[in-house]
RNA sequence: GGUGAGGUAGCCAAGUGGUUAGGCAACGGUUUGCAAAACCGUUAUACGCCGGUUCGAAUCCGGUCCUCACCUCCA
């Protein structure tokens, strides 16, 4: 029986279950403009709906996922301008950087991402249809030359999205420059320019697109009108998102709402005000990465459910060094899960006996991991509850390290070496799925580890061949029993942000943060 | 002014009427040559404030204080 998630929906401000309009969940994502590198805003926008689609997906639905990428915008222009630079040389540029780290992150890619330069014809043909129909209007600056305005009046239910009326818009009186407007909401659709600037030749003349058609114009496109979800950061509910159920409505009259449910992210947060690129507390996805493991990244960013603000702290160490210690602490819970999952793997690899009838103490660990796993796809279906489905991870990883300390209890017993790796085997199945699902622990244990040591030795200068030649004197130390000498070396270590530890046939190490 | 979100233990963060959220940090213990990791326990009868409803409220209702966001570009 398929079931499906149940998300809030800002049009009708309560959680609903999703129902597809068809076979195929069709979902849009509001993507960035991209005038610049993303910041780890951005990357939680992305994250939203990305955890809907995998959800979706291995619930066995098909979906459409699509996330444009605005690369026609006066921000990118001006950034342009200022680096002296093709405004769609800077914007593919900046677009490259943000699918790289979207994906670094674990976003999946989607299945279309529509630029706008590629799209101006669906943009000509819808500002054509609102044009004809009434819903907009040109007027000319200049002889041959068209602005286009959408007329907000003409679209009586204009406002049920983000629940303004007109005429407290109007209240609120911004101050309206260009006086050619008919109505001091209305807002361009077509914007003229004269034939030396950046600009397209179309049938209303030579100019660029307004801010908000190319959403309509592309998810019209590539999902048709009243697709399922239609997903973008809560800055954008108003006037971004308004506007666009305005024209896409407009153009399409009888044929229902624009999107069937409409998700919105909250933001990140620093000191507790929005992270902007305007107030300049911008954290940016690549100061990040630098820093922290992309998982450790996703993990913090799950670590509050997608609506709500979330923290993101930034500290400046004695040394000067900016650290995230949000980030940090995701960090070690990624080491941790990777951590169960080495130890369980490490048992599957010494044996395992498939068995029908576990015995009765290894019983509650393969219920505490089921019970684990239902609490994760439950909370996910509910408005993607990631804060409790990553506490559900965390419990089958604690589960599975204390059968793995059981069965280290037990080494000599082989029978039960067996039955454990078998009970080890199911555990990770169990955890596999769920990481499927919140997009973590998608690597082997090993290259976990690996790249995250690679990445902490070089924030601290440190070599793999400079630590070994250490530990390899200790060894020698503590075998001929000279533990102050031995533990002398450890400290110095631990000094540098090594930190050893033993195993009855060697050491290992691992760098700290 | 209009619209919306939120205030939960030292910190982060779930929870919308009654049985443990979870994590981090700190401390104690098991284990260890000593550590690390792992595991167990404590910190934790926390829910902005004042009333009300109820057998029972973080949760519902009324009031109030504070914070943030959108109304101009924003994920």
């Amino acid at each position: 029986m398929a079931s499906f998630p149940r998300l809030y929906n800002t049009l009708t401000r309560s959680i609903e279950e999703l129902t597809p309009k068809a076979d195929r969940v069709t979902i849009y994502c509001c993507g960035p403009t991209v005038y610049d590198v993303p910041h780890a805003g951005h990357a939680r926008a992305a994250l939203a709906p990305d955890l809907l689609v995998r959800r979706l997906r291995n619930q066995g639905h098909a979906v459409s996922y699509v996330r444009n990428i605005t690369d026609v915008d006066d921000k990118i222009l001006a950034r342009a301008k200022k680096n002296g630079e093709d405004p769609l040389a800077l914007s593919g540029r900046m677009a490259t950087v943000y699918q790289e780290q979207m994906r670094a992150v674990g976003c999946l890619t989607p299945d279309h991402e529509p630029r706008v330069s590629d799209h101006l014809t669906q943009i000509f043909e819808l500002t054509a249809t609102l044009l004809q129909n009434g819903s907009a209007y040109a007027i000319e600056p200049e002889p041959g030359q068209k602005d286009i305005y959408f007329a907000v009046r003409s679209f009586e239910a204009y406002g049920k999205l983000s629940r303004r009326r007109i005429d407290d818009l109007i209240a609120g009186a911004r101050v309206e420059r260009d006086s050619d407007k008919h109505d001091p909401l209305d807002f361009a659709l077509w914007k003229s320019c004269g034939p030396d600037e950046w600009g397209w030749e179309s049938p209303f003349g030579r100019g660029r697109p307004g801010w908000h058609i190319e959403c309509s114009a592309m998810c019209g496109h590539y999902l048709g009108h009243g697709f399922d979800v239609h997903a973008g950061g809560m800055d954008l509910i108003f006037p971004h998102h308004e506007n666009e159920v305005a024209q896409s409505e407009a153009a399409h009259p009888g044929e229902g709402p624009l999107a069937k449910l409409w998700m919105h992210n909250g933001f990140v947060n620093v000191d507790k005000q929005k992270m902007s690129k305007s107030l300049g507390n911008f954290v940016t996805v690549s100061d990040v990465l630098e820093r922290n493991d992309a998982e450790g990244f996703r993990w913090f960013l799950l670590g509050a459910q997608y609506r709500g603000p979330l923290q993101f702290d930034t500290e400046t160490l004695t040394s000067g060094r900016v650290v995230f210690p949000g980030v940090d602490e995701a960090e070690r819970r990624v080491d941790y899960v990777y951590g169960a999952l080495q130890r369980l793997r490490e048992l599957v690899a010494a044996a395992v006996t498939p068995t029908a009838k576990l015995p009765a103490e290894l019983v509650p660990f393969r219920e505490r991991v089921a019970n684990a796993e239902r609490a994760c796809e439950e909370a996910l279906d509910d408005d993607l509850n990631t804060p409790v489905a990553l506490a559900a991870l965390g419990e089958m990883a604690q589960a599975a390290n204390e059968a793995c300390d059981l069965a280290k209890k037990r080494t000599k017993d082989v029978g039960f070496q067996g039955i454990a790796g078998f009970l080890a085997h199911q555990i990770l199945v169990a955890m596999a799925k769920v990481g499927l699902d919140l997009g973590l622990m998608h690597a082997t244990p090993e290259a976990y580890f690996a790249r995250a040591q690679t990445r902490r030795m070089a924030l601290r200068g440190l070599t793999a061949a400079a630590i070994e030649e250490k530990v390899a004197g200790r060894a020698e130390a503590r075998k001929n029993r000279d533990f102050a000498a031995g533990d002398a070396i450890r400290d110095e270590l631990l000094a540098l942000g090594v930190t050893l530890s033993d195993t009855p046939t060697s050491t290992a190490w691992s760098i700290a943060q």
